[in-house]
DNA sequence: ATGTGC
């Protein structure tokens, strides 16, 4: 990215000051380096979403922003309903909350070393993975309805996990306002057997050892210890949330030209809030965030059985849960000084509340949420704690992974998938997928380094590292 | 991300 359009505002920010169409200026947290590598195209993403009607004090960029639909994904942008502000399909994204959680397991890496392979073949054997993959549960219309309303909290019900499960969930699994009725059936006819599947691309179902401490209080708070075994679960809505993205996209495109919105780029596709159709995508979007966050909790319970078929004894409570690809109604304090209700898109972009935020669980009340940060396939992910200030720097938000390096066709070009799988298992990391072509697509160097990702974040005041975990099985989508 | 590509 050229820099030379930025001022920079501390050591990982730098603003891109509001001109042409613009009604903010736009922020990207970012090191030097970080932002440098960034395409130009993203600050030319950024600049466009300060353009649309009712924006909030900025159009922010995390660390690992890169190019997406419309809006950066990576991007955060929240809206003032009673300034005209808009929702837009484009800036959740099309696999709605998308997101990670993490469960404990009470292992020592030894414990995990002396089962790992056939652990890694049970959970291959278990977890449906791939593109088109189903499950064992196959919805009717009124299931289907039900899921779509509660949520995690449907699928501790339907006999997956426990209510203890839910208090470590955002919105304790099942976000309020769901709308089925605001679902097509097109995309409800694409979930119908798809629940409890992993999908494809960088989706996985990680078993991680925890390396190294970089916050011991916070470490402590969220149970962890050098040496402890967890298992990490990255997969969103599956068909449901990429028909739905792909139903309203078409609908905003009219809506936007009718309400006199001019869009920069058709990408940008959006409806007031207070529309009938910016309520209709906002009811079938949180049935998203509930599809994607029962879909999770299916895994789960699927991860539980096969570590209890081959370690009896092992418990594997749940850490957190959380979302990065949302719009959410939410309570901020605005730039200039006043509480209001804002709806804010994160897309590619964590949930980050500090300390002492009303939403988190008690346990976690002094440190700050779990902010749960995938990496590439065989390398570290992350978990960070939502920092205090967060909530001004970006209405509590951070980074969420990595972010591609290379496109998946360079990635295809550059490596072959049974080599990276070879290569990874002479690490003693051992992956299990149904597609080498998506190992390939997904080669650990084909990604930007996640740890300068998250220290960026942490110099940025976003949130800070807590621990660093290293894959021991990866399966891969 | 995706019954992978207008």
């Amino acid at each position: 990215m050229d820099t030379s359009r930025l001022k920079r505002r501390g050591p990982c920010a730098w603003e891109l000051p509001a001109t042409g169409r613009m009604r903010v200026p736009g922020v990207i947290f970012a090191s030097k380096e970080l932002v440098q590598e960034m395409d130009d195209k993203v600050a030319e993403q950024v600049a466009n979403v300060a353009s649309l009607p009712g924006i909030v004090d900025a159009s922010y960029a995390m660390p690992d922003a890169h190019w997406g639909y419309g809006f950066p994904i990576g991007g955060v942008a929240a809206f003032d309903a009673d300034e005209g502000g808009v929702v837009s399909a484009g800036g959740v994204g099309f696999d709605i909350s998308c997101g990670v959680r993490t469960l404990h397991t009470g292992l020592k890496e030894a414990d995990l070393r002396a089962v790992q392979k056939p652990l890694a073949d049970l959970l291959f054997a278990r977890i449906p993975a791939g593109v088109g993959s189903t499950g064992a549960l196959h919805l009717s219309a009124a299931e289907m309805d039900a899921m779509l309303r509660g949520g995690a909290r449907w699928a501790v019900k339907a006999g997956y996990g426990s209510e203890a499960d839910l208090t470590h969930i955002e919105e304790h699994g099942c976000v309020t306002g769901a709308d089925p009725a605001a679902v097509s059936d097109m995309a409800k006819k694409r979930q119908r057997d798809e629940m409890g599947t992993l999908g494809s691309g960088n989706h996985y179902l990680e078993v991680q050892v925890m390396d190294e401490v970089f916050d011991a209080v916070a470490a402590r708070a969220y149970g962890l210890a050098v040496g402890d075994v967890v298992v990490s679960i990255h997969c969103g809505s599956r068909g449901l949330g990429h028909q739905i993205g792909t139903d309203f996209l078409r609908e905003m495109v009219v809506a936007a030209s009718q309400a006199g919105i001019a869009l920069p780029d058709r990408e940008l596709a959006c409806a007031p809030i207070k529309s009938a159709l910016g309520q209709r995508y906002l009811g079938a979007m949180r049935a998203g965030i509930n599809c994607a966050l029962a879909n999770r909790q299916i895994l789960t319970h699927l991860a539980r059985e096969a570590f209890a078929a081959l370690l009896p004894g092992a418990r594997l409570p749940l850490l957190y849960d959380v979302s990065h690809n949302t719009c959410k109604e939410e309570t901020h304090t605005s730039a200039d000084g006043h509480k209001r209700r804002l709806f804010v898109h994160r897309k590619g972009a964590t949930r980050a509340f500090g300390p002492g935020h009303a939403e988190l669980p008690p346990a976690f009340g002094k440190v700050g949420q779990p902010v749960l940060i995938g990496g590439s396939m065989g390398t570290a992910s992350w978990i960070l704690a939502g920092a205090a200030g967060a909530e001004e720097r970006a209405f509590g938000s951070a980074c969420h992974g990595a972010g591609r390096a290379m496109s998946r066709n360079a990635a295809l070009r550059r490596w072959h998938g049974r080599d990276v799988v070879d290569e990874l298992a002479a690490k003693g990391i051992l992956i299990r997928s149904p597609s080498f072509r998506g190992v390939a697509e997904e080669a650990p160097l084909a990604y930007k380094d996640v740890a300068e990702v998250v220290e960026a974040a942490d110099r940025a005041g976003l949130a800070r590292r807590v621990a660093r975990l290293r894959p021991l099985i990866c399966i891969k989508g």
